[in-house]
DNA sequence: GCTGAGGATGTAAGCGTTTACAAGTTTTTG
DNA sequence: CAAAAACTTGTAAACGCTTACATCCTCAGC
């Protein structure tokens, strides 16, 4: 079928040849923007590009120019694919691809699933040669970051902050948005709130969800019994639910959840449903991230939504300035602001 | 903050000095898999790129062997956001990832949203010079993809099938899908049976899918009236409302529905309900994707179930050895199995 | 009409690799 | 032990482009 023309493409070359002038005038019309060829030249050299059908060899302009104009989006997720939540994934990806995209340069995608060994993932950054990397990681280890950082290719994280000032990064800042939360159950006249806090031994956003949690409490002047702070293993629905039925057998149990995700306040909703009870009334639960499904039947979820498409457009904003910047580039954090969406799983304490 | 180091990364020609041999040693231990070079020469090699820190630099790589080892895959959406299902994108890209990840390649992404001119599609194609393209387009004209596949960068087609021979495809059989879907409805004693069709002006999975409910109707000598095929202008749910409550006002109205779409059949369901008659009793409700959103409360529907991670694996292994095969390739079209997942919408017709 | 300035064009080097071919070295063989 | 065979290594060209520098024109100014 089809036979391959053997015709190799045209180059830079055939188009000098056919129009008869140099390489070099070849090249200035298809670089320079304020013309340094004459027009009738011009016309020429685009005459002859046009019937030899020249697309310039990208790589050879890679080469030269020491640019790849190329920018690669790293997704590490530790437990694929529980861990992979679509919605979240395709935000950032659809925010990073428009500002990519109107800016003329390419995007790569990596997964790196399970837990990589970290140095791979430090080889698997440079080995495309990349102008920059968005990093999306929940647990890659400060120490790995600050490796990657310290290479001349900018990396700037999404949806994650790190402490050092050294590493850029887009956020949310979760420790606000978990204040805010827990705000607004303490003033529906909750006292005692439990925290579903998910993996804080290894992830950040856990770890500065939790902080938020006690940072309100405190300010309220509310003490936490230990047994109502509640780690596990990941932000996973069957987690919330276990969790949810130990707490719901206390003597002494919470009026409130506060759970740092929403597949844990999923959870925790069906454990609380279960038990006979009615969430919004009897207890109320509040989750974060505003996936879709907290908002259809059964579930009508209060949460913190993010904008990830907005944050991963910001990031691949503050990577692009930071490539441009000629003389080394100045690591940035930046904090995008939330919303506190109120559905009716939040109601006033039960007396 | 942090002065980036000036130092330019270490050449080819700085290892060569170091472990004092040529460049092209220093390129044999490189490359060659079974050592053409003594085992003393490759410890002294190895030794001094460790040492420089030396990676290879992919441009030079790629000007040389005319192979950038990147596949691009392009995703045509209409109308975004609304025609772009987080589920059935994200099990293309995982799937392709997976396979192109295991071939050491890298994966370039590319929107193409709302209808761009299909002369600046195909430029789009070819900007980046990439060894192959995965495009899923639900309404690219053939002649286009005919133009893409006329270069000699192979193109696949995934979850879209094209009419031309000369056009590689990787989908669902999209006719017989439907067929089995309809007979499954014919089976529970249906009759009158209405086809929400979507797009089947420029879709070519709507014009497959309504082709097969013809089909099946056909083979059991059921007729359809012509206000029975329901056309709009997308696969989307209000669309499959506005077109139910027509249907719901005929005077002989249909005691199923085969929405041709998962989004048309929630719908289509919406406005059953709002009628106050039951779905899957009083009226059978048939999709077709299985998205996540129709196995959970309050919807339960039958519907067909395409693995499109799989799919999409086929796709680029089909891709990539089209790539490999060294004398021109073969347009090759495959199609992938799909399941009839049963739920509780559909049911015995009514007497 | 001549000089010189400034703009248009051409020449050639260089970007960092791979690889054909040549040259040199070691091993095998009779 | 010499010649042939088999390895190992080096030299240099090539990939297709950009760009500094050199050269050549054109035309203004006198």
């Amino acid at each position: 079928m089809t036979p391959k023309k053997p015709t190799p493409p045209a180059t830079i070359y055939d188009v000098a040849r056919k129009s008869k002038v140099s390489i070099a005038t070849v090249s200035r019309v298809l670089n320079k923007k304020n013309s340094v060829v004459t027009e009738k030249t011009r016309l020429q050299v685009l005459e002859a590009i046009k019937e030899l059908n020249f697309k310039p060899n990208i790589s050879a302009r890679r080469l030269v120019s020491n640019r790849t104009n190329l920018i690669e989006i790293f997704f590490h997720i530790n437990n694929f694919p529980v861990n992979f939540k679509s919605d979240w994934y395709n935000g950032i990806l659809v925010g990073a691809t428009q500002v990519i995209q109107s800016h003329n340069l390419g995007l790569l995608i990596n997964f790196l699933v399970g837990i990589p060994d970290p140095q791979e993932i430090v080889d698997r950054v440079f080995q495309n040669n990349v102008d920059g990397v968005l990093m999306i990681s929940p647990s890659l280890e400060e120490k790995h970051l600050l490796e990657l950082s310290r290479q001349s290719t900018p990396v700037v994280m999404v949806g994650h902050r790190a402490q050092s000032p050294d590493i850029s990064f887009v956020d949310t800042n979760n420790i606000e948005a978990s204040e805010m939360m827990v705000e607004h159950l303490i003033n529906l006249g909750h006292k005692k709130i439990a925290c579903l806090a998910g993996p804080i031994h290894n992830v950040q956003n856990a770890k500065d969800r939790l902080e938020g949690f006690k940072n309100a409490m405190a300010k309220h002047g509310l003490s936490v019994p230990k047994n109502f702070i509640v780690p596990s293993d990941g932000f996973i629905k069957h987690n919330g639910y276990d969790e949810m039925k130990k707490l719901l057998k206390l003597s002494e149990k919470p009026t409130a959840i506060y759970a740092c995700d929403d597949m844990l306040a999923m959870g925790a909703w069906d454990a609380v449903t279960e038990a006979g009870l009615k969430v919004g009334k009897d207890i109320s639960i509040a989750g974060y991230d505003d996936i879709p499904a907290v908002s259809v039947a059964p579930y009508s979820l209060t949460t913190i939504r993010q904008d990830m498409e907005g944050l991963s457009a910001a990031a691949t904003r503050l990577l692009i300035s930071q490539i441009k910047s000629p003389e080394g580039f100045v690591p940035s954090q930046q904090y995008e602001s939330t919303k506190l969406i109120v559905r009716s799983s939040t109601g006033p304490a039960p007396k």
